[in-house]
DNA sequence: TAAAGTCTGTGATAAAAGTCACTAATCACA
DNA sequence: TGTGATTAGTGACTTTTATCACAGACTTTA
C-alpha cells in the first residue's frame, strides 16, 4: 500500500525535502505490524529498509545456540542500520527484529537507498544519522552488558521500555525479560522479586510496574 | 607531513580514484606513531579522521569508573567509524583509541568527509564500509560479552591478536588483557595457567605464546 | 649487588549468576 | 467447573567471577 505525500508530510515533516517526499510516496511501501511480528530473523536477506512511523521495534542478537541479547528499540522515524549495511552488500542480516508494540513503518527498496544519498542530501543526512544513532545504541548495550551487574540492567532495561512506550506497566513475562538480557527466567523472577522487596517494582502475573522512574 | 601519490598510490591502489588521491595527497597528514600511543581519548574531541597504512589500533570503551573493554581493532586501510560521527557531529570521542604496535596513519581533516562523499564515488563506498565493518565488529564484541565465559573470551582474544599481528607470541602482561577484558589481573592470571595447563598457550614474564591456533 | 619496582602465582573467601527440581498461583477454554 | 497450560516463586546446589592478601620471581637502577 501506498501513502499520500499529505500524509508523509505529516510523520516526516521538514525532515526529507519535497521532492524526496514524493519519491517516498510512490516507492515506499506502507505497512501495518502487530506486537510480536518479526520484521527479520538472523540469518535472513533484506531487501528493503523500514523506517517506522510510530510503534517500537526491538532489536536483538542472536547466537549460535539460540539465545538472545537485546541490542536496542527503533522508535519514530529510526531506521535500522543493519538493514542498511546489508541491504548495500547484499548480506544476511546479523540480527533480528521484532515489533514491541503495534507498529506502523513505510520500507524503501534497496535500490533506491544508494540512489538518494546523491540524490538528495536530506536523504544523505538520514542515513548518515541513522549510522550515528544505531552505533551508539551499540555502544549503549556493551556499555550494560560490559559493566553492569544483572540487577541493573534489569532495572535499566525496564526503564527504557518504560521511555519506549511512555508508560511505567509493562505486560511482560520473566521468561521474556530473561531473553532479553540472555539470562535464564529464574534468575530475572528472583532479581525482579528483590526489586519489588525494594519498592522499586511491583509485580503480578503477565504485569510489572515501574514505581520509582527516577532513578536509574 | 605529506605523502606524494605514489607513496599513496602503493597504499591505496586502486580503492581510490586518481582526483581523490591528489587530493588525499594535498590535505592528508601522514602521522607515524609508536605503540602505546593515546590516539583519542574518551571525551576528547576529534578533527580528523584516521587511515590506517599499517600498524593497527585498538578500541576501547571505557565507563564511568574507569574500566575499559575492548570492542575492536583497527588494521590496515581501516578507519574508525566513531571518528566519523563525531566528527560530522561535533561531539566528544565516546571511545578511546591506543596504538597497539607502531603504526603509520593518514588523517584526513574533518570538512573533506562530506566534501568528497557528494565528489568521490570510491569515497563514498569507502565511508559506507566503514560503518559496516565497524558495525560487524562492535557486533563481535558483543558476542563475545554477551555470550561467551572468560576463558573463552581470553583465547578469543589472543587469536585476534594473533590474526592482528600475525605472529602467536605477544608481549603484553596480564594487567593489560584484564583490562581489555574488562576484569581483574588475578582473574587473567588464572585462566591463563588454566589454559597453561590444557596446552593452548606458553607462559613467561611478559610473554604469551598461543600454542594450538586451529580451535577457537 | 642491593634495593625498589614490576609481574606472576595462588590460597581463602565472597559475591554473582546459572541450573535443577519442585510447588503454587493464575488463566484459558472445553 | 475443572483440566491442562502458562507463569511465577523458591530452595538447594554448582559454576563463574571478583576480591583480598601475600609470597616469590624477575628486572631495573642506583
Amino acid at each position: 500500500m501506498k501513502l499520500d505525500i499529505q500524509t508523509l508530510q505529516g510523520h516526516f515533516g521538514n525532515l526529507f525535502e519535497a521532492n524526496l517526499l514524493q519519491e517516498l510516496s510512490q516507492v515506499g511501501n506502507y505497512m501495518e505490524v502487530e506486537e510480536g511480528f518479526t520484521l527479520m530473523r538472523s540469518g535472513g536477506y533484506i531487501r528493503s529498509i523500514p523506517i517506522l512511523l510510530n510503534g517500537s521495534v526491538k532489536i536483538l542478537r542472536a547466537d549460535s545456540e539460540g539465545r538472545e541479547a537485546l541490542l536496542y528499540y527503533l522508535g519514530g522515524l529510526d531506521s535500522c542500520a543493519m538493514s542498511l549495511t546489508c541491504c548495500l552488500d547484499q548480506r544476511p542480516s546479523e540480527i533480528t527484529a521484532i515489533a514491541d508494540e503495534k507498529t506502523k513503518l513505510i520500507s524503501i527498496p534497496v535500490e533506491k537507498i544508494d540512489e538518494w544519498i546523491s540524490k538528495y542530501s536530506t536523504w544523505k543526512q538520514f542515513v548518515f544519522s541513522t549510522y550515528q544513532k544505531r552505533f551508539d545504541d551499540l555502544l549503549g548495550a556493551i556499555d550494560q552488558i560490559a559493566f553492569h551487574k544483572l540487577d541493573e540492567r534489569l532495572l535499566g532495561l525496564l526503564n527504557r521500555k518504560s521511555k519506549q512506550c511512555g508508560c511505567n506497566v509493562f505486560n511482560i513475562t520473566h521468561e521474556e525479560l530473561g531473553q532479553e538480557l540472555a539470562t535464564s527466567r529464574e534468575v530475572v523472577s528472583r532479581l525482579l522479586k528483590q526489586l519489588e522487596r525494594l519498592g522499586r517494582v511491583k509485580l503480578s502475573r503477565n504485569k510489572i510496574e515501574l514505581l520509582n522512574t527516577d532513578k536509574v
